[in-house]
DNA sequence: ACATTTGTACTACTTCATATAGTACAAGTA
DNA sequence: TACTTGTACTATATGAAGTAGTACAAATGT
């Protein structure tokens, strides 16, 4: 696991920690059943208190994206949604605007964010689309 | 004006302001030279303390948004962006990242959510593209 | 069976952001 | 001059974030 930390960002620790977590899962670095580093290991390793990483560990699990067991450790689960589609897509959609609302703002024209928009995206490994 | 507050939401009230003025202006509700509500006014409409509207609007002013003079009041200023190209570009695709794992984690495929991005872009108004 | 490892739960504490409350002041307006 | 407006300041209360330390139940390895 290769798990940065910046102090300076006002981003809390524990959420760049779940972060990066889901961000190697959605790039398919980290595939389901792949154990996690133990909650007192990453600790040690970022120089943190295990509460820290018990904390994003709890919340990963609470949105299923991994399963923790006492006494075995921490594995990344098969991705999954209990959201309707609708909440999905209002979920989505509020953030995309708070994107595109930024690109306005940064004098961004629509042609350029597209492909920024397609570059970042190609890198992801997505569900197959239903077609 | 017509701005709503979400008490439920984890989302700071001042920030839910900044939010949704950036939003007006990047949709063309809200122009160059307009005025804004006054410090006051706000703070009764939304029934919450002028020193809260007041940090919004110092937000604002810091990112070049707006212009305050005391005794007139807050405008909305022309759009403009004093960063870089590649720190636009940085600061865009980190955002577009947290996206894209947002959606691959909900299980939405690349054609979907290039749709969800097209449809909301479509409703604001870009700065024109330089070709 | 036993010792170890692992995630979890809990309390206590510090620090900082958020929000409210109230006052005061300088600049613009009428 | 009287009023409005944004700003600055202090004080206070609340909650989140992070650290520190202890304890416990479940899983693992021997």
């Amino acid at each position: 696991m290769q798990i940065k930390i910046d102090n300076a960002s006002t981003r809390p620790i524990y959420q760049q920690i779940i972060d990066q977590i889901k961000r190697d899962i959605a790039l398919g670095r980290l595939k389901a059943a792949d154990k996690l580093p133990t909650v007192r290991q990453l600790a040690a390793q970022l120089v943190l208190n295990p509460n820290t990483i018990s904390k994003a560990y709890r919340q990963l699990e609470q949105d299923g994206i991994i399963v923790t067991r006492p006494g075995a450790g921490a594995y990344v689960a098969e991705l999954s949604s209990n959201l309707s589609k609708s909440v999905r897509k209002k979920l989505l959609c509020e953030q995309i605007e708070l994107l595109v609302v930024e690109a306005v703002h940064m004098q961004i024209d629509a042609r350029t964010l597209g492909e920024w928009f397609d570059g970042t995206a190609k890198k992801f490994k997505f569900t197959d689309s239903e077609e």
